[in-house]
DNA sequence: CTAAGTGCAAACACTTTGCACTTAA
DNA sequence: TTAAGTGCAAAGTGTTTGCACTTAG
């Protein structure tokens, strides 16, 4: 689990020569605190409860800068909205397809990355691993 | 690997009561005879080069129509459009982020499946698991 | 003070849909 | 013959962009 801390991702973006305005102090707020996966537009209903003022076009540029410094992960979904993700180590995201929601699973893979590289000669940077279902308040209140 | 010939989803196709278009069967020779993973548009552009007159319009609507039947699985990036795979087995997709070449990895996972549904009560129905990284080919050719 | 950031609305890219026309069975 | 399928163009969705206004440093 390497997870950014509120105040880490504030130090990172002033070192990298960021502003610091009311809108990204909000939005760092918000993702750093949540342990869902918020999207872009429950951030934005969710900060607008407050006092600070903000767009949405805000929102997803802030996003972007974060995912860009690797402060956070940007999950995306065909049949939704994306969804952004503190935890920054690769992880199995699980998704709930009645619900939406998604939780972290961590646990270490051997996950045959040693075998692909030599196998197929393909140099892995990345990867992404879901598992889609169920999960358990939704199987519980099926009744 | 399990992957349906162009018979088998005709078959399938009729047997659900489907009517066997010219579009159609393009659209259906077209994926199952390409061992990439290609877009509608690509579908779209190859087809056009024949004798078939199609929209893309169509495409998508066969495309889906095959994804309902799980004759062949989509696969959605947020940075591209979608591609149509017709391995219908889970498996690793290695996907290069230099020229969008996607192929496949078979391997047997020993994937934490079991410990999922026992640790988190979580009942998995599919998944999806992606690296991301450099191919063969772009890797060689970077000099 | 001034370059960086904000926020609206318009643009974008991919996908889906409404509806008149066409066609497989 | 006729319900299913096609294909255009228009609508829809989530995200990005242009540009005048605002603001952190």
């Amino acid at each position: 689990m390497r997870k950014y801390s509120k105040k880490q991702m504030v130090k990172a973006l002033k070192e990298a020569g960021y502003r610091m305005t009311q809108q990204r102090l909000a939005v760092i707020d918000m993702i750093a605190t949540r342990s869902d996966h918020p999207s872009a537009r429950q951030i934005y209903l969710e900060i607008q409860k407050r006092e600070t003022s903000i767009s949405l076009a805000t929102i997803y540029n802030t996003l972007n800068t974060l995912v860009h410094k690797k402060l956070i992960k940007e999950l995306d979904f065909e049949y939704d909205e994306n969804r952004y993700d503190t935890n920054v180590k690769p992880h199995i995201n699980l998704i709930c397809t009645r619900c939406g929601s998604i939780s972290d699973f961590n646990l270490d893979l051997p996950m045959a990355k040693d075998e692909i590289t030599v196998r197929e000669e393909f140099i892995i940077t990345d990867y992404r691993i879901e598992y889609h279902g169920i999960c358990t308040q939704c199987s519980r209140k099926k009744e």
